[in-house]
DNA sequence: CAAATTATTGAAATAATATTTAAAAATTGC
DNA sequence: GCAATTTTTAAATATTATTTCAATAATTTG
């Protein structure tokens, strides 16, 4: 059963002709089924079983693809990926990491703050991308 | 001379009794008066000329130090440091880098805007540390 | 359909970034 | 001055990511 979001790829790839390769096929789907966000390697240790012999730059070039696309987020503090949450397909993202029990939220903001957005047309910068990543202690771990 | 930051970072070792040796020292210096972030391996290299054999470590825990006191900010998407400009010595910071010609900017807001201090207090989530990271085109470049 | 073109993957090597461990040195507190 | 603590040194190694070039697959063109 695919998740949706690899739904929503499958119609994507069609539609913009892309190709929906092997590796990038595996690594999202990895993805969209992993609770928690991945590490690159371990995302290797996971597709061996599927891609045999599977080297680095597979896996890396999937996920420059996946991320250029918004279906992933790469959450830079931790060197990790992890599914769009609710499929949004935004050009940012936004996490909550707790460094108590690791837990990572994707908050459902899909644009940037106000203060932000009025601060960037000041100073006629264009965003192409954001992330913004808030470490602190989660609900559970207080 | 001492550029302000390092001043500030004299006065707060002694009132901390934390200890200002010749590694923490240079690393500030260095990061202080460089225009630009800089990697950690750039550093490593700018500093051999004043620390013979220096190794990784050494710097590491030194950039560790300074970030754990808010008077230097780790760039995430670009693996590199550069000085709290301003002297906030916040807690979080925000950086808007253009991808055309790599200038970075930290801007000027030490709080986390409202909309995500709210969905926060909604969620009883206690922030500790934050990092924006805003890509784009800049002024200049557009 | 065959040749040319383009996009993607495979494979090997290596680069870039960061941490672990154990021991030595410096500093602090008594 | 001595014990306890913090920091640095040193060597090794772990982790994360890219470069290069050849091989293959898909797409376009004629």
């Amino acid at each position: 059963m695919k998740t949706n979001i690899e739904k929503k790829a499958f119609e994507f790839c069609i539609a913009n002709k892309e190709r929906l390769t092997l590796p990038r096929q595996l690594v999202l789907k990895i993805i969209a089924r992993n609770k928690k966000p991945l590490k690159a390697y371990d995302l290797i240790d996971k597709l061996r079983s599927r891609l045999v012999n599977i080297k680095p730059p597979t896996v890396y070039r999937a996920l420059d693809f996946w991320q250029k696309h918004n279906f992933i987020h790469r959450i830079e503090s931790l060197n990790a990926f992890c599914i769009c949450s609710a499929d949004h397909l935004h050009k940012g993202a936004q996490f909550i990491i707790c460094n108590s029990c690791g837990e990572v939220v994707e908050s459902d903001s899909c644009n940037l703050p106000k203060i932000i957005d009025e601060f960037l047309k000041k100073n006629t910068f264009k965003p192409l991308k954001w992330n913004i990543e808030i470490n602190g202690i989660c609900q559970n771990c207080n």
